[in-house]
DNA sequence: TCACTTTATGTAACCGGTTACACAAAGTAT
DNA sequence: ATACTTTGTGTAACCGGTTACATAAAGTGA
């Protein structure tokens, strides 16, 4: 690989001066300038981004760390996030937290040796206090966190009584929220939602709740478990993956979706276009979230002033066939 | 941040002791070092990656490239190679190259300018010509790319028999398949798995090929044109998300799976569990393959040798309800 | 013509590690 | 006692860029 000092012995010029057409600034001559950008081609040069970060602490990186790039919910949000990165000749590297606190921990380490221009989170185990310590500009993704950091997240709370409300207009009466982690923010939120449209609705029940993990399967078990215990109508899971669960539960305890039950999710992943019924879902703009933080890091890592601290996207109804109890049938 | 010079003055010692310790190489007095680690805990030192990369030309960090991340067969995969990599303490740079050669040109350039140590392609627009000139160690993953690079891929050619004569099992005898784009080797191993089946079992049609890419939407589409044209009973998809999207395109002609037409896809990514009725597929050891291609290039990282080159892991027919007459109804 | 600005380029220090080499003290074999 | 090896540590060059500072020629205004 040649080197910027080969570079300027072959155009006779100094290292400086190589380097100063390389980063359009200082005084070039023009003769001299065509005679660097010669020699660079002819070397076929590249400059050393290694030797660039050591100098100037900033390396034209980002870190993204995800609980599991696995869950069907985020690869569109990370494939929106390299495209913004790639878009401004960033490079992101990818972690998967497992929610741990201590991989978020081990990866914020690695990722400062590295110097890493700025830190995407869309999890996050840790306190406030021990981010503060970080010093690297961080935009925090889907998970509320706190005041003091950029965010991208959407109304989990709204989102959730849009829903509920759905299937009470849709006849639905005894209506069953199958809840996420409650260690996850959103989970929470959304059932927060969820119990206060009941409420207003005047059909709240506790019993109705049913614990979930966000997990497909478990969620189907805990549905069969709560069907044979009790009369439910209509169910709100916490996300698409749980509503999928609740749909094989539904089905395989010979009952019809949704003339019998009807349910919806929430995330408004491609996977609930898939099922027989189609699920409706209370759906996310997952690539503009990923987008859009992906642009306030940037603009965050280059100084430049944000029009805003927290973005908070709208929610959509999505009405598939799932919850639609006129037209199908 | 302290840097190694600030730990050698608190220390009382030369930065090249500190380097010693940090290294674990070299002569170093006990009490030295115990005096050198207390001066770094109490500093908070941390090395930097990026000096050491400068100096040593390797940084602890791979690229992965894959087509695109929002494909579901690729999480998993990502997933693999990520856990691998952290055991080692490497980090994963992810890049969606889009299958477009430009795409995988850039950041091939870019990945060389980060001294990263090796790279997963798990796509490939290029020739073996182009990569020769990479001299960065690579590992091609599910693609069978050159004899030259090492590889990680399963055996799409008796994959797609094992599925034609499952299909042929269960009774059908009009056996379409949905053809995968055919600059993908994949594609076209899958094809020539099914016609040279077909031809053996005397069923052969050049009509039963259906042209699809990958895609559930057009393959549903093409699948609901070929039924308007021609019978099938029973349809051997490309992926399984072409797969889905037969369902779909069945199911919408009022036919039934597997009674009227059985589906089997190729893949096994979870999605085949969350249809109704759960699709059969080929199977592949989707997170295997990212850890074994994972541990190729680790290991031809650090210099050792390879058992062995190429890995071909072995496919599983996988039956589920969209092949199995007997048991269902 | 003189003082000052603009243009053009080079020299060398610096970023934060690693390591070749030098040097000295202590241990060991003869 | 001498020669040689082992242990322990420091100095300084190096990796490949960037940039502060120095220098000088050319241009400009009074």
């Amino acid at each position: 690989m040649a080197t910027i000092r080969d570079v300027a012995k072959r155009a006779g010029v100094s290292v400086a001066t190589v380097s100063r057409v390389l980063n359009q600034n200082g005084y070039v001559n023009e003769e001299t300038e065509k005679r660097v950008r010669r020699a660079m081609k002819e070397l076929n040069y590249k400059p050393s981004e290694v030797a660039r970060a050591l100098f100037k602490k900033t390396s034209k990186t980002v870190g993204l760390i995800v609980p599991d790039i696995t869950n069907p919910f985020f690869p569109e949000l990370v494939r929106a996030v390299e495209d913004v990165m790639n878009i401004y000749d960033y490079t992101v590297i990818l972690c998967n937290s497992d929610e741990k606190a201590e991989k978020e921990r081990e990866y914020i380490e690695v990722l400062k040796q590295k110097y890493v221009d700025g830190v995407i989170l869309t999890t996050n185990q840790l306190t406030p206090d021990e981010v503060d310590e970080w010093d690297v500009p961080i935009v925090v993704l889907d998970r509320p966190f706190n005041e003091k950091y950029p965010s991208v997240v959407v109304d989990n709370y709204r989102g959730a009584r849009l829903a509920t409300r759905h299937l009470y207009d849709m006849g639905c009466r005894r209506i069953a929220h199958i809840q996420g982690p409650m260690y996850v923010v959103n989970a929470v939120e959304r059932f927060r939602g969820y119990q206060d449209e009941m409420m207003e609705l005047g059909i709240w029940e506790q019993r109705l709740v049913i614990q979930g993990n966000y997990q497909l399967k478990q969620a189907k078990e805990a549905v069969m478990a709560a069907l044979a215990q009790q009369e439910i109508d209509g169910i709100f899971a916490g996300n698409d993956a749980m509503a999928v669960g609740a749909l094989k539960a539904v089905q395989q305890c010979g009952l019809r979706v949704p003339d019998d039950i009807a349910i919806i999710g929430y995330d408004g992943i491609p996977l609930t276009e898939m099922t027989t019924p189609e699920l409706s879902t209370v759906s996310q703009p997952i690539y503009d979230m990923g987008a859009i933080a992906a642009r306030i890091l940037i603009k965050q890592i280059e100084g430049k002033p944000l029009e805003k601290l927290h973005y908070q996207l709208p929610v959509q109804l999505i009405v598939r066939q799932s919850t639609s109890r006129r037209e199908q049938m």
